[in-house]
DNA sequence: CTTGGAAAGTCAACAAGGCTGACTTAATAT
DNA sequence: ATATTAAGTCAGCCTTGTTGACTTTCCAAG
């Protein structure tokens, strides 16, 4: 498969083993990633799924359900469970839509933003760990692959969501 | 770009903002990362557990379940479940230790090398495209950012695993 | 104004893949 | 001899995903 064709020089970070340790990076480093707001969830008998929701609440406030739902890529059914256990906890609010009545805006409550701050804490420290020690330029790179390996779907979101700051 | 030395403006990719979509570009591409396998993996009624097991074994073919299960970090009921599955299905082949019986040792099997193969192909096509669209730069960028955002221990096992190819 | 379809929510049932706890077997190490 | 380790197993539980069927509410188009 790697023949060394013309120019295989400036193409030596594309052989199957580099892909290979990319892939395996990919998957440490996911783990990574989520350990931290895991060990929070634990203590509030929450899941990964709950701090899905509440991540993208409080990114897009007053966003629909099925802009949720199409956002984290999960049945209605799914997300409704999880929905249904953080509005009871009062952790998020589902307001009626004004121009659309058939729509359930979402909203953090304040109990629901102090979640929302431990877990975002604990996952910022690490990711502000990694950039540091990386720098600048790494993390532009970083970005860049990132947003080159979504789906175009994916990448619509996550785009989407630059300006709703 | 990067002002030299520990300044204040050097460090704008720091902020809040900056890591929030560190973080969610993680998840995006994680999920990217996973849909092609995932896709063949149904066509096989295995999972995201099956295609781990698999991945590591070719990579480390001869490893130990105990090696198996501190790389997976799960337990051994649930790698046992997996595992027994791939045995049984004559994917996995487990042989008894012959410098400690108490071991076995984990092959893959020339149907496991294919379906191995089948589905490596998938993750690193998309790997290597996104590879390319970033350029070598980025790509050192991303796995020095990936690299410090793992725990200690699985840093230890991506190491290591650099020179078993 | 009726009707079709969209948004949300719900019930039931199921599967994958995590977990704990308890226990066995075989083999090594002390 | 005994304790420990590696592997495997059984049972049961939880989270989070899935389908499928169905209701309610409401908007929009005929």
């Amino acid at each position: 498969m790697a023949e060394g064709g013309p120019g295989s020089e400036s193409l030596l970070f594309l052989t199957d083993e580099q892909l290979r340790k990319g892939i395996e990076a990919m998957f440490f480093a996911y783990r990574g990633f989520t350990a931290d707001p895991d060990r929070i969830l634990e203590n509030h008998a929450y899941g990964r799924a709950h701090h899905r929701a509440i991540h993208f609440i409080n990114r897009s406030p007053g966003t629909t359900v099925n802009n949720l739902l199409s956002i984290l890529g999960v049945t209605k059914q799914s997300l409704n469970r999880v929905l249904r256990t953080l509005i009871d906890d009062g952790l998020v609010e589902s307001r009626v839509g004004t121009r659309d009545k058939r729509e359930r805006h979402l909203y953090l409550t304040e109990a629901g933003a102090a979640l929302e701050r431990e877990l975002s804490d604990a996952q910022r420290a690490r990711m502000r760990s990694a950039y540091r020690s990386a720098g600048p330029e790494a993390v532009q790179g970083f970005r860049q692959v990132l947003e080159a390996m979504m789906d175009p779907e994916m990448r619509r979101h996550f785009n989407a969501m630059k300006d709703a700051g």
